[in-house]
DNA sequence: ACTGAGTAGTCAGGTTGTCTGACTAATATG
DNA sequence: CATATTAGTCAGACAACCTGACTACTCAGT
């Protein structure tokens, strides 16, 4: 399970990579994933990524300076800026997310359909009681 | 699935903890995981553990310093030494099993024994294509 | 309206894990 | 027996992450 899902995971960032973003670490790239169309408040990045606050601006701080995502302050609150993402970014993410799904394809075509809706149904129970935030 | 292997590893380590292994890392965990009963080589444990041999010295380093491996020569090969397990990182090892073994136990009261048998051989059938390294 | 509690974000300092590069000692090969 | 290879270590650097402390802002209760 762990091969699998790091596989898939690999298989993003390097996609990210040739898309044009070599300058990307996997933490930056695991972290800009987790920004919402309209953008995202630091702290909720830092939730959804299992990590501190000071981490995620870090990480956030880097992203800015590499051009992938800009602050703007957030209108519904005079405290929050909202980290969002460029269109350089967004162009990194439609080809990582062509990735994965290429990737499922062939886990599709080496499995068979059944055998992955089943897979697909397993894991959606699992994560009932295995995640910690859900 | 990212979630689930996540939560199965991180049940392993904190029963570990638990087990009197307090002073113990998760990636020093990972580490010592992949040592064989009659010991293993530091390139070996390198290479399982997908990481530089300057990363695992170091990570040797400190298992030793905590008395939970020990250096032995390769009577085979004078070059090599063997990392062997003491007593005590016996005992750990022991404890995280049981608690693997718990942690699936409860996924199969969960979903099921016949689902979590075909999980079992969907995941084997994903390893196929998904291990770099097998 | 104003004070106090809570929240968003940042800064500072330190630890861990990891890498590349260079080195020594022992083995294997021609 | 000279050369190439392999096991392991040392040194220096960097990325990621943490705890603690701080500022700026919001909001609920008096």
């Amino acid at each position: 399970m762990y091969v699998a899902s790091r596989s898939l995971e690999a298989r993003a960032y390097d996609a990210a990579v040739a898309a044009g973003a070599s300058d990307v670490t996997p933490t930056q790239a695991r972290l800009m994933a987790q920004i919402d169309p309209d953008g995202t408040r630091v702290v909720t990045l830092a939730a959804r990524a299992r990590t501190t606050k000071q981490s995620a601006t870090s990480l956030v701080d880097q992203l800015e300076r590499a051009g992938y995502v800009e602050r703007v302050p957030d209108p519904a609150d005079g405290r929050a800026k909202l980290v969002r993402m460029t269109a350089r970014a967004h162009e990194v993410g439609v080809a990582a997310n062509a990735e994965v799904a290429r990737a499922l394809g062939e886990w599709e075509e080496h499995v068979g359909a059944p055998r992955m809706r089943e897979l697909e149904e397993t894991m959606r129970m699992l994560r009932e009681i295995t995640d910690p935030w859900a």
